[in-house]
DNA sequence: CGACGGGACGC
DNA sequence: CGACGGGACGC
């Protein structure tokens, strides 16, 4: 037996339970699905429970076990369809998912009516999968899918989740190449209950969903044992890490050997001559070759760059790889053949790590780009850690052609700062690069987001601030950036039936 | 002259 | 041990 207070002891601070104001309206009568829509489906989302007992246990019994963690909609104790013999297994369908969490948390394990045994409480399967499990069942019940704007950082989707309860991870999704956001991520917390809070609870903008788990660990195994037998794994415990760590900027201590053309993966806004002129930092260089891939625009600049020796291509490799150039894009260099002579076996890779005095060289040698490109020299110190405690960011601003004049980067809104204005923005004959669109966005403050339609040469900047927003028109409208000429204008209100139900903070 | 985004994890 | 019933034209 349990009583009230053990249950409240067991359940967790972020679980509102239901108090006794609830327990008038779980009583009235049940099974009237014109109330409870969706009490014969899985709606919402693991809202049903699963429960394994005695098959002495009544309705009733579930119904005040159950009762004092929310809305009931429907109890259905399993009986034999001949015999009509009691099964021993019932369904508890709850309205809300943070209700059969709760439950589901404090209730596992207990006995409960008068019979001294333990039950076992799950979620129930989707009805059309039967009774078979996930192969990693605990993970559906943690992992929240969300979509987020594309100016947020791991840190603060982090913080910004947390106010719901203890968070495993928080990682949004990159592009592998450029490190940009996809504009989703994933939050892993350790219990159901918090998990279904923020389900319930975050801002609708993020537009939660229960993560489809991954493939179980023996999944991948099998995989990999039918295609790929070769040598032994060694990550498949990424899921459980804290916070993503940054992908590390893998082998900057290639030796000198083997290779003098290197493939660069870079930002579209690039042309060839910046890339040269990057390049040609390095002594060396013998050509470098630009290609933009991406349809309808380009997303990426693929350049082949050969060097007059493998000492300077590795060089080049060593000193540029993972660069950010510009902003919010690091550079990818490689060599064009990456199974390279197996150097490695033989003898350790004795190369001293660049010392200081190399970086300062490299500093020298860059400031000259540096100017030609409009970057500021501090920036480019404080990215190779001598620099001074200006610009926090660690990017580097872009080389933004701008027919008007533009104002300072300014901060971004807080996070969750409600979009208050918004500029529809046409961009002809096509859209501009989101690095781009951000970056000049951004120069007037309290910035939410920017984004251009998918295929279209029209898009959105939302502000936390309607004076922003006013600004960037009065500035922007009629520009020419890197050669697209600009109409920034005020939105209109989106068609009713596509806005969003949104937080009202304001007391009016 | 353009109007309302986006959805899956390195093998 | 242990996985899917019942209801059914009304206000």
């Amino acid at each position: 037996m349990v009583n009230l207070a053990t249950l409240q002891a067991s359940i967790n601070p972020f679980c509102q339970i239901r108090s006794a104001c609830y327990l008038p309206e779980i009583n009235k009568e049940m099974g009237d699905k014109r109330s409870y829509p969706h009490s014969s489906t899985d709606e919402p989302p693991n809202s049903r429970l699963f429960v394994i007992g005695s098959k002495m246990l009544k309705e009733e019994d579930f119904r005040s076990a159950f009762g004092v963690f929310g809305t009931i909609e429907e109890i259905w104790v399993v009986k034999d369809r001949s015999t009509g013999e009691n099964k021993g297994v019932t369904y508890i369908k709850f309205a809300k998912t943070s209700e059969a969490a709760c439950a589901l948390e404090a209730m596992n394990g207990k006995s409960i009516g008068n019979v001294n045994r333990s039950i076992k409480v799950m979620i129930a399967a989707s009805r059309d999968q039967g009774s078979k499990r996930e192969s990693n069942e605990e993970e559906k019940t943690l992992r929240l899918f969300v979509v987020v704007p594309k100016t947020m950082t791991d840190s603060e989707l982090y913080d910004e989740f947390k106010t719901y309860g203890d968070i495993d991870y928080a990682n949004i999704l990159k592009d592998k190449e450029t490190r940009e956001s996809k504009g989703f991520a994933y939050v892993k917390y350790y219990k159901f209950s918090h998990a279904a809070i923020a389900f319930e609870e975050c801002d609708k903008k993020y537009r939660p969903v229960f993560a489809e788990p991954r493939k179980s660990q023996r999944d991948l195994e099998m995989d990999r044992h039918y295609s790929a037998p070769r040598g032994h794994d060694q990550d498949n415990y990424s899921q459980n890490m804290p916070i993503a760590p940054p992908l590390g900027i893998p082998d900057f201590h290639s030796s000198g050997e083997g290779f003098t053309k290197l493939i660069v993966i870079a930002s579209p806004v690039l042309n060839q001559d910046q890339l040269w002129k990057l390049f040609d930092i390095v002594p060396g260089l013998d050509y470098c070759h630009v290609n933009y891939e991406g349809r309808p625009r380009p997303t990426r600049a693929v350049a082949e760059v050969a060097y007059t020796s493998p000492q300077s291509a590795a060089h080049a490799r060593e000193k540029l790889h993972g660069f950010e150039y510009p902003m919010g894009f690091r550079l990818i260099v490689r060599p064009e053949q990456d199974n390279r002579p197996n150097v490695f076996a033989g003898r350790s890779l004795d190369k001293p790590k660049p010392d200081i005095l190399q970086i300062a060289e490299t500093i020298a040698q860059a400031s000259s780009l540096i100017q030609a490109a409009g970057f500021s020299p501090d920036i480019l110190q404080a990215k190779l850690g001598l620099g001074n405690k200006s610009n926090p960011g660690t990017s580097m601003d872009l080389d933004i052609q701008c027919s008007v004049k533009l104002p300072e980067r300014k901060p971004l809104a807080k996070i969750d700062d409600e979009t208050v204005a918004r500029c529809f923005i046409v961009c002809f004959p096509s859209a501009l690069h989101n690095s781009v669109l951000k970056d000049v966005f951004s120069r007037f403050e309290n910035l939410i987001d920017v984004y251009m339609l998918n295929n279209k040469n029209c898009g959105y900047a939302n502000y936390s601030t309607k004076k922003s927003a006013e600004e960037a028109i009065k500035v922007l409208h009629g520009a020419e950036i890197m050669g697209i000429r600009m109409k920034v204008m005020e939105a209109q209100e989106k068609p009713d039936h596509q806005r969003k139900r949104q937080r009202i903070d304001s007391p009016f």
